[in-house]
DNA sequence: CTGAAAGCGCTTACAG
DNA sequence: CTGAAAGCGCTTACAG
């Protein structure tokens, strides 16, 4: 591991350590030594040590990014967003995925921290269990203390820190009013793990919109399962091994709604001839399936924008940001009316 | 930005920094003190600096990826798998997405040079022009010099680094035996930038093997776009304003496919009644579409650990490394036999 | 504008 | 086993 080194290229330059940093860095320099220092730098193939730079006291220019799963669709368009500020603002991402595991979630927090990132986001439901948001909290405190900035998407009441907040409760009510309007009276929910914010979210605000028109979503109505296509092909399939008694399934995410398609194909119902299916948050893919999907649509690479965005400036507030995206509902063929 | 430091902790243990420095690192100190130290860490909820660990010597435990986009499914396939032996081995992967630009490739490269990366991964065809090669190669040659390693995913003319290739030509070329079996002869192609050598090599076999069997390939057969659902739009909107002439179109990938199944619903022709299509790839959504699609399943998930696995793992030979991942011809239903 | 020097926070021979 | 000290490669006051 033998690197060229500032002194490497302070010395082919005739010049000292000094000038060759500031030349380097673009500080005033007499022209003169200024070519010769970039010149220098140029024949040796020099690259600065970041860690060198850093541990000078230099700002870093890397920032950490924690997903819960980059193949996941809904992250990878947020992590799209994410990637595009960041290029904007010629920064590297650490990108870390934590396979839905609460705890390496913290571990990677703590890895961030040894990192001594400018700043991290954290994308993703955040989990509603006292014993994880203690630790987290506990993680991120030093973190917060020591001048670090942390920016979150979709988790608020565990995070006192800038967030961006899909507003999943509204988008959820918006939707069942939709599909209300459509006729449906009996629905069913395909939801993901409860201990996820997002879905309390999402599955409150739908149900207690039908509440509010006076239509039950008993508990033999809603099935759980991961937030994967997979967990979506189980739930249906077994809210359909339960005898399903719904006109209308409303699956938290787009994802799941993807395995609610092909559970629903292998038993041989057609949608929304059978029965009706809508989806939340707009995925790509979903305007490609058959019938293209009814969801509610939310702007998945502003989310991450917006998220890099407050991790990238300076709260000068007293109180911690909030920026809320509204969903919009879209009515695509994967619903129909109620004859 | 106040950091709680090792000598902080040596004070608050009452021991001197080395010590302090070993019983962190689990090197052999008196239990007694070993104790001390680590309390004394957890009370002041200390980090080391990753930064100053790096300078005196310390391995890094960050590895570099770049790909062209992570907001495409067949790169967030294969970046879970990488994700996936980064977990394993305790790394943190500092993500690049280039967005498809050659530049800005090279400028990645730059940047995880000069973090010290260990590794550098490339994930994602190469470019085939002169001026890039020389420029990546010159940023490489004195990463590999200074004891860096390199692994690539999916180039093979340009870099002479450790390499994983999935079998484009063979897969390809199987794919058009498939087809042909099927008894159609009158064939159509949606390509992407002639520039990347996978468009290259998968094109290449598939015209190969088609002429071969005495079947024709005109240029008017061929449309080019970008690797991207829109650009399969485009390539397949433009075939069919050409008036197309084939009983079955083979995309190049399969995230072209999704935008060719698109174009040909929008002009009103199925698939397969009208027209057959295959693609390359087989990302998971694939098989969720209607129809199902007829494709070249890559192993998205190996191709990534493999090459992870190559960046961590010595090379003892004299000669670089080739992993060969075959592709598998899965026959769906978007295909179907000429009549 | 330029240079000598201190200091960033660790790790690791080198003595003891 | 433990500690004092050098050194990793930079940046940045501080003099000149």
């Amino acid at each position: 591991m033998s690197h060229v080194t500032l002194e490497d290229v302070a010395r082919a330059a005739d010049v000292s350590l000094a000038t060759a940093s500031r030349a380097l860095n673009g500080r005033r320099v007499t022209p003169h030594l200024h070519d010769r220092v970039l010149a220098a730098a140029a024949r040796l193939a020099y690259t600065p040590n970041a860690h060198a730079r850093a541990l000078a006291g230099a700002s870093r220019r890397s920032v950490g990014v924690v997903c819960h799963d980059v193949t996941d669709p809904y992250f990878a368009a947020v992590a799209g967003g994410v990637m595009r500020v960041a290029a904007d603002n010629d920064l590297l991402v650490m990108l870390a995925s934590t396979f839905r595991d609460p705890e390496r979630e913290i571990a990677y927090v703590s890895m961030l921290r040894a990192e001594r990132a400018p700043a991290i986001l954290l994308i993703g439901s955040g989990f509603e269990d006292p014993r994880w948001e203690r630790a987290m909290a506990a993680e991120l405190a030093p973190y917060l203390d020591g001048g670090g900035r942390v920016a979150v998407v979709s988790r608020h009441r565990t995070l006192k820190v800038d967030s961006v907040l899909p507003e999943n409760r509204a988008g959820a009510a918006e939707l069942a009013r939709a599909l209300l309007g459509l006729g449906h009276r009996r629905f069913a929910v395909l939801s993901g793990p409860p201990e996820l914010t997002t879905v309390a979210d999402r599955l409150g605000g739908f149900r207690d919109e039908l509440t509010a028109a006076g239509v039950a979503l008993g508990p033999g109505a809603v099935a759980e399962a991961a937030f994967t296509r997979d967990g979506g092909y189980r739930a249906m399939t077994e809210l359909l091994d339960r005898g399903l008694d719904a006109t209308c399934v409303f699956a938290c995410t787009d994802v799941m709604a993807v395995g609610a398609y092909a559970a629903l194909r292998d038993r041989g119902l057609s949608v929304p001839g059978d029965v009706s299916v809508a989806g939340f948050d707009d995925i790509p893919v979903v305007r490609d399936l058959t019938p293209p999907l009814t969801t509610v649509a939310l702007p998945l690479h502003r989310l991450g924008e917006e998220a890099m965005n407050l991790a990238l400036t300076e709260n000068t507030g007293r109180r911690r940001r909030i920026v809320r995206l509204p969903g919009e509902v879209v009515m695509r063929a994967s619903t129909a009316p109620v004859a």
